[in-house]
DNA sequence: TAGTTTAACTAACAATCGTTAGTTTTGTAA
DNA sequence: TTACAAAACTAACGATTGTTAGTTAAACTA
């Protein structure tokens, strides 16, 4: 599949909206970044929030929908989060420049792209929460605040991203297993 | 000790660039929420610039000469590294909206401001690393691979911030018990 | 009370912002 | 080669940005 125009802007646009942030994001400086004028940008996109909204609700709907179909499998608890987590850590390596942005520029989206991500990002975390809930009753999981576990693994999770450079010889495989040893280990 | 009128200034824009990020907060902005016109608030400070990194710059300070002392005590390693996360956790719910700022937007400091940021902020780093690696040799701590752990306590320590309001009826002192035994024990 | 500092104000500046309109160039298919 | 669509361009708009200059009102100090 060869990539349109407006993929090639978005991809663009989310390198810049990593290293700066949105609002620091002039519609110029993506233009620049591609060799063209900022007027151009307007014969693909609709405007600046379209890149965004692109950029965030792309990557969150493929959160939603690996971890709605895990969250209602038929396995043990501690199987689910396992599982996850390894989803979160293979979205993450895919789209690290997305996922920058749909940690640090989600409240720029406006209208209902705001609602949407809003609701999708509640609905992932309360996949998690339930899952650690069941595995404290099933006494798979220490019966430690739950929050403070939910906390735990999502943020570092969430931050994962920042490692995609930093992580040098590591590889993804191997990275993945030692995570997910660090983060249940220390809770089973 | 009476706050003065630039103390205020930065304790309100800290709240602001919190919400929406440093590059989204006008001094407009700031100075409406000071019931003062922008054009005012520049008898108190030197422009936007400084409100930035006096906010930054401070709380950098405070996380560099907690961390020098511990790391330089001569008790166990696993200790330090307790007493690392419980001062991490103490300066965090003491200034949560400086913290987000020192999280997003220290890449909008410039010129020393910036360099001496990062320095500090590569010493907070190398302290912990050190710390770790140091209680893998005497076998206090898993022999994982030390970037990981370290990844993994760094990431919810940096994302603690933004559990001020969340955490509700959960006290500071359970917190800090329940957040450092999910963190070592996952380790030890 | 007179003098001085503190902290507010109005007005305006040059620069930059996202975006639109209208036009020209480039590439493809007939 | 001609016709059409895709994608670039120039020029400009109204709004907003951080900031400066000069002035005025209020509050402390002598």
């Amino acid at each position: 599949m060869k990539k349109t125009r407006k993929e090639e802007i978005v991809i663009v646009a989310a390198k810049l909206f990593k290293e700066r942030g949105y609002s620091a994001v002039s519609m110029r400086d993506i233009a620049q970044q591609m060799n063209i004028k900022a007027a151009s940008l307007y014969n693909h996109i609709k405007g600046k929030q379209e890149i965004l909204s692109t950029l965030i609700l792309h990557v969150a709907r493929a959160f939603t929908n690996s971890t709605q179909q895990i969250t209602s499998e038929n396995s043990s608890p501690l199987t689910r989060l396992k599982k996850l987590i390894a989803v979160h850590i293979d979205i993450t390596f895919h789209n690290p420049d997305a996922i920058a942005a749909l940690n640090n520029d989600w409240m720029h989206l406006d209208g209902q792209d705001l609602l949407d991500f809003i609701a999708m990002r509640d609905q992932y975390e309360e996949n998690f929460r339930s899952i650690i809930k069941q595995g404290i009753q099933k006494q798979q999981i220490r019966a430690k605040e739950p929050e403070v576990i939910l906390f735990s693994i999502l943020s570092t999770l969430r931050t994962l991203y920042l490692w995609n450079e930093k992580r040098g010889k590591l590889e993804v495989d191997v990275l993945k297993q030692e995570l997910v040893a660090v983060l249940i280990s220390g809770i089973v």
